[in-house]
DNA sequence: TAGAGTAGAGAACGATCATTCTCAGCGCCA
DNA sequence: TGGCGCTGAGAATGATCGTTCTCTACTCTA
C-alpha cells in the first residue's frame, strides 16, 4: 500500500468515523482500526488530527456540492431541484444534519485551518446559489431555508422539513420571477 | 452561601463558559473558579456534568424564549419583529449562534437528557411561531428561515443575515395573508 | 469547652487520547 | 551475505479532565 492509497482509505475511514460520531469523539484509535492504516503512517500522512480534519471537511465539501451540482444539473439546474435533493440527503440512513455547522458547534475556538475550511464551504455554496437564480436577495434567502431546513430535520429527524422549505422557495420564486 | 445561591451561581457560571467555549472545552474546575463554589458544592448540586449541561439548556431555553417572546409581545406579536430580535441578537457581542445547534453538534450521541433538552427547544420555537401566524405551514417555514439566519449569522459573523431572513418571511406573509 | 458534622481547598485517581517511541521483521543494494 | 532503512504493531508518554478523597478549619450544640 503506498503513500496515496494510504491517504485515501484514512479519508474515508475520518469522514465515516467523524461525521457519524463528531470529530471530538473519534480518537486516531479508531481511525487506524477503520482504515487499516498503522499509526506511524497516519501521521506520516497528517502530522497532527487538525490536519486529518480539515482534509476531511475540503474533501467533504467537494463531494457534497460535487453531488448537488450534478443532481441539480440533470434537472435543468431548476433552483426548485435544490429541495428534492435535500430531502433525498435528509433521508439517507446516518443522516447527521450538515458537517461544516455540526464541526462549527464543536470547535468553540476552532484551529484557523478549521475555521477557514467551515467559512468557505458556506461561502461556495452561497455563491452556487447565486448562479442558480437571478438576484443576489432570492438567492440568499432560499440559503437561509436550506440551511434552516438541514439543522431541523438532522434535529428532528424529519426529511419532510425539505418538502416545508421547498414550499416557501415557491413562493419566493414566484414572487420575485 | 447557601446551596440554592451555589446551584445560581453555578448555571450561570456554566451558561458563559459553555456557550462561548463549547461544552467539551470547559472542565468543572473552570466551572468552579468561574463561579466561586467549590468543587464538592458543585457535585453536591449536580451530580455529574451531564446533569449541568442539561439545567444549562433548560435554562437557556426559558431565557431564550422569554426574551424573544417579550421583544415581540411588545411590538404587537408582529411576526416580522421575531427578526428584527434576532438581528439584535446576532450583533450581540459574544453571540455565537444556538446553544442548542452547537451541542448537537457537539455531541455525535448525546445523553439522553440532553438530546431531549434539544429537541424540546425546537419544538417550543415551532409551537411559539405557530401561535404568531396562521396556518402550520407558513409557521414552519418561517422557523426555517429563522434557523438558516442563526446559523448564517454565526459562521460569517454578519448580524444582517436577519434582514435577509426577515426579507423572505414578509414575502411570505403577504402570499399567505 | 468538647465533639460531631460540614465546608472548602486542593491533591489524588483513573480514564481517555494525541503523539512518540521501541522493537522485531523484511526488502534492498553492495 | 550483511547491514541499512523502512515498516507495522503496539507500548509508552504526557496531558487533560471528570470525579472522588484527604485534611484542616470552622460552626453549631450540649
Amino acid at each position: 500500500m503506498d503513500s496515496t492509497e494510504a491517504a485515501v482509505r484514512l479519508l474515508e475511514a475520518a469522514e465515516d468515523l467523524f461525521y457519524a460520531h463528531g470529530v471530538q469523539a473519534v480518537g486516531m484509535d479508531a481511525v487506524r482500526d477503520r482504515s487499516g492504516v498503522s499509526l506511524k503512517r497516519l501521521y506520516q500522512c497528517f502530522p497532527a488530527k487538525n490536519d486529518l480534519v480539515e482534509a476531511y471537511l475540503l474533501r467533504r465539501d467537494e463531494r457534497w456540492r460535487g453531488s448537488l451540482r450534478d443532481f441539480v444539473h440533470a434537472r435543468g439546474d431548476d433552483p426548485l431541484a435544490v429541495f428534492a435533493w435535500l430531502k433525498n440527503w435528509f433521508a439517507e440512513p446516518g443522516f447527521r444534519g450538515c458537517a461544516f455547522i455540526n464541526s462549527f458547534g464543536e470547535f468553540g475556538e476552532p484551529a484557523p485551518g478549521i475555521a477557514v475550511a467551515i467559512r468557505r464551504h458556506k461561502d461556495e455554496v452561497r455563491a452556487y446559489l447565486r448562479g442558480l437564480v437571478p438576484g443576489r436577495g432570492l438567492a440568499d434567502q432560499l440559503f437561509a431555508l436550506v440551511e434552516g431546513a438541514t439543522v431541523l430535520a438532522a434535529i428532528t429527524g424529519d426529511p419532510g422539513e425539505a418538502d416545508t422549505a421547498r414550499e416557501a422557495a415557491k413562493v419566493l420564486l414566484a414572487a420575485q420571477g
